[in-house]
DNA sequence: GGTCATTGTTGATATAAATCAACGACAAGT
DNA sequence: ACTTGTCGTTGATTTATATCAACAATGACC
């Protein structure tokens, strides 16, 4: 199956009822603060409502499903605002998160008739929503859609690797110490120095961190704990979490320190 | 980094002096017998001078270097004959193989200036080889090349997250029985159909087979030695092995069946 | 303000796979 | 034909992480 094919338009395979941004479709995608982050950026200021139509602005619940595994892949969507976390199972309900995808990033493109992933919102989640054939057009009218496509995916692909030498090779201190790395929020210019240490975002629960570390929460937690035991994090909230020494972690995160 | 960066030329990081195919190379792509299955098709029959002109046909010994972990990214190889490797390792010596490239498969992608990744030939290896500015012409001048490669990165995408739900979360057994299943030859219409069970060919060694699956040498064999006395599987050849029941492989796969 | 469900933490124990170790089969070279 | 090195197999033991179990913290809801 290769990405030409046009499947037919059939409901989105949603648990519960989006809500969809109506009025000014137009204009939306001249607004869209994110724009420059994304796919959408190869898209000139001036063609920019050929976007708008081709996509619609759509908001999510936390934990809503927006692709169910082995649905018809009918849709293509660019995160705007949130966290979505993509992940594959077995028949026995063992899961491997094998994405998050951020502000910026795209998902659902696949060869294949239907997804062979699935995709659920962690927080609440903004997309734009491309239809398939909307996507074909994209693709075949703008050159520059298509590289930076192509670009991105490049990117992914990159980053699965990666993942893939965590899974297989590291041990759990390993993996949590570059996981932290990974997600550590670049020091922005209006940082409070009062605080110390960079901040990290963990929109998602443990047992997401655990499927997508391949470890079991009991072990993330654990881990968690020693790494603030041995000041190299602090912070008592789940979902936030300072990293007080970078270089130690990095060190950690590639094997070269383990105690 | 972009694609679309054009890195000065370098000599290409090989341990060993490589064979170069001489003469003829405007007829080459015509005659090449896997043209169909890889991205030289969705360039025309006419035009096809123009891909033997942006390429140049190399031929390497088992365990070669083509791709340094870290070199400057400057080539892009199109796997014609046999099997490479493709990896990525820790300070320490660890490595994870994140994909063997067969014929047809293509190698050496990336956004970065250097490549993230390692390459090294399995067996005897053909490739043609594009250099960056030379893949860069063919991709902005070919749409239809752009499209499939996107198609191909694509699918190469979906086989990684696969890896990753192997690597995450399967038990050796499991992923040995993913890996035989992967690895599967389709039935060839000249079969030997004397010879009983699918036929698997595994050019890599061991250590390959355990750095691809995140396992130890010692696990992998234990576990194919079980397999055989299990009589799901044959073969004493180390890189030929057939398959005599393959859906009971196939549960054990997915995690259905285990003992 | 209490009940209940959800999420995370910590401790005790079990286990799958790693590690350590010995050896067999085979090919290359002398 | 013997040595040497590579590769694979099998057995004994260790260990990192999973599993099992109890409990604490938080927030939703009546």
């Amino acid at each position: 199956m290769s990405l030409t094919d046009h499947p037919r338009t059939a409901p989105l395979p949603l648990r519960r009822r989006f809500l969809q941004d109506t009025g000014m479709e137009l204009q939306r995608c001249t607004v869209c603060g994110i724009r420059g982050q994304s796919i959408c950026n190869a898209i000139n200021d001036k063609e920019l409502e050929i976007l708008a139509q081709a996509s619609s602005r759509l908001t999510f619940p936390p934990a809503t499903t927006l692709i169910e595994e082995g649905s018809p892949a009918i849709a293509f969507f660019n995160v705007t605002k949130g966290t979505v976390k993509l992940f594959k199972s077995l028949p026995d309900g063992r899961r491997q998160i094998t994405g998050f995808a951020d502000v910026g990033h795209f998902l659902g493109l696949t060869n294949a008739r239907t997804y062979s992933f699935g995709a659920e919102t962690v927080d609440t989640v903004q997309v734009c929503r491309f239809l398939r054939p909307q996507l074909e057009t994209l693709l075949t009218d703008y050159p520059l859609f298509e590289r930076r496509l192509l670009t991105e995916i490049t990117g992914e692909l990159a980053e699965a690797q990666e993942q893939m030498l965590l899974l297989g090779r590291k041990t759990a201190r390993e993996r949590i110490a570059s996981f932290l790395l990974a997600r550590m929020m670049p020091p922005s210019p209006h940082a409070d120095s009062a605080v110390e240490g960079q901040m990290v975002s963990l929109p998602m629960t443990r047992v997401d961190i655990a499927d997508y570390l391949g470890l079991t929460i009991e072990t993330v937690s654990r881990t968690l704990s020693a790494l603030r035991r041995e000041k190299i994090i602090t912070g008592t909230d789940n979902h936030g979490i300072r990293v007080l020494a970078v270089s130690r972690l990095e060190d950690l995160a590639s094997g070269q320190d383990n105690r």
